[in-house]
DNA sequence: TGGGCACCATTACAATCGGATATGGATGCC
DNA sequence: GGCATCCATATCCGATTGTAATGGTGCCCA
């Protein structure tokens, strides 16, 4: 009497899967990439080792006999086991040989980003990253869209669809050029700021408009003499001597030389960065990686 | 670059867990009947196929790498779900598993038949029995229409599309009642009961018709008290003293008691009953085992 | 320090497996 | 009857997968 022999074959489970699901062996043969033959005698082998007939030869058919339609519930079932394994794999190959897709605004691309991804690579030899540079919802849609695997974005975030993590978080400074009266403050407040020539950004942005509370509390008058858009040109504009700029700390540092100065701001208004994945995707060990890189990286 | 194959075997995976939870290929290829070299080319196999290091060659040893710990709780999953497989094969094999159907006349299920399904399912614990009780023709068409994977029914049969394996064959024997001047008769003749009190039972069907005419051919006068349709209570009614009962052998011995005497009626009328399945359809494993118990069980 | 031991990798070789192609039989459809 | 479809079998061949033999390396211990 032929016993199991516990010698199952995946690629027999598969054939038998693939009949069921399509009715006939020739039809799994196509779509396994196989012969007719070599279905057959899979499906010939996985009756032997089993031992008892899956299916009925009935007038040229494969009928499915009802032992088969109990062992298909319990072969599924493994197949998608093996299929997570298959799935695991590719992600931890791809943790140390794989590509990743970033997205983050300008601001950070340019400074202190760069920097960890330099870290990253050089601990990841075979990892590839792509940095793209994108602002706002931009840069949020394409991670809920996983046309990138992860990136950063300014804190607060309205986006369903998105895990959030806060990473990096600095206050606010002037930049201050050297020389005026307020260089030597150890910080400066909006009532300080009155009536003096202003560099500002991000019109519109929580951030900024934090400021522009700020003045209005303080009773003080703004004078925006430059509106600009990175804070690489409002320290620039500061250093030229056009005026105080109001800028985050954390970008500003880099900016940092000697013809200006940088004084903290009251109020603190923050600035908070988060490492940003899609929420209904777990995220490939490179991204996990990469994040556990960026926590340490940027650990206060 | 190479890419995981995803031609995942499962010997590899069973090296693989062995490998960890034995800590070493050596003792894997004991634990898999298999020599160190197999083993070790099964791992080489799997970490080409999955596409990256499972362990570290240090100092002759294997160690696993992290990417290989966490792998390892997946393919343990994977493989008790296979051992899920090869023990439901088992199961089916063993036809330990499953339901069946099974229709019979009245007078069968409530004696033998119901000893029969009992000794069946003490060996098959995890099947279910249903057990429907028609007679004559519904019992047939239940059969041959599939509402149930086999059944019980009395020959002769006359229907297209059904087997029949005659299983069960008993003679008919007279239940006299103690006391009675035939109750020391070794056998009794037609001739015998000439103008006897009679209880007779199964009007038209063909042992009945068999009876009549051994009335007939004896020349002997029919005189039936009375007409009932369970050889049960054709028995109380001899044990009564109504009259002698002329029955199936097979039914009387469970109703026989010191009340009456079952003596063997001449000429010898068969009773005989059927394992009935339908023709165009395989008969399921366990409707097979059962036919197979039945023979054993049945058998003279 | 050198020998024994345990472990792993590699090689060489044999058996088997697992594909492909070619062919044949049965069935159903026009 | 001719044709298409489907399954099974035969044969062939390369890949896989097992084995035994061998070699290298680190560890333990006298």
């Amino acid at each position: 009497m032929p016993l199991p022999s516990f010698t199952i074959n995946l690629k027999s489970l598969e054939c038998f899967r693939a009949i069921i699901d399509l009715g006939s062996a020739t039809a799994a043969a196509r779509e396994l990439n196989l012969t007719q033959p070599a279905v057959s005698r899979c499906l010939g082998a996985l009756e032997e080792s089993v031992g008892f007939r899956l299916f009925n030869r009935c007038k040229g058919r494969l009928i499915p006999t009802d032992e088969a339609l109990i062992f298909y519930d319990e072969v599924k079932i493994t197949l998608q086991s093996v299929g997570r394994i298959s799935r695991l794999a590719l992600n931890l190959h791809n943790a140390n040989f794989g590509e990743l897709k970033v997205v983050s605004p300008p601001s950070l691309a340019e400074g202190m980003l760069s920097s960890a991804i330099n870290a990253f690579l050089r601990e990841h030899s075979d990892v590839s990253i792509t940095l793209d540079s994108q602002s706002g919802q931009t840069a949020l849609d394409m991670v809920a869209l996983r046309a990138v695997d992860c990136g950063f974005a300014k804190l607060p975030i309205d986006h369903r669809g998105l895990i959030c993590q806060p990473l990096i978080s600095g206050g606010t400074v002037c930049a201050v050029p050297k020389g005026h009266k307020l260089a030597r403050s150890k910080q400066i407040s909006a009532k300080d700021l009155d009536d003096e020539p202003l560099i500002l950004l991000g019109k519109g942005r929580s951030s900024r408009n934090q400021i522009d509370s700020a003045f209005a509390d303080a009773k003080s008058r703004m004078r925006v003499r430059i509106e600009t858009h990175t804070v690489g040109a409002a320290c620039a504009f500061a250093k030229g001597g056009s005026g105080i700029a109001i800028v985050s700390e954390l970008f500003a540092r880099q900016f940092a030389d000697k013809s200006i100065v940088l004084v903290r701001f009251r109020p603190d208004i923050r600035h908070e960065y988060a490492f940003i994945t899609a929420k209904d995707a777990t995220m490939s060990r490179v991204a996990q990686r990469f994040y556990e890189h960026c926590l340490r990286y940027f650990e206060p």
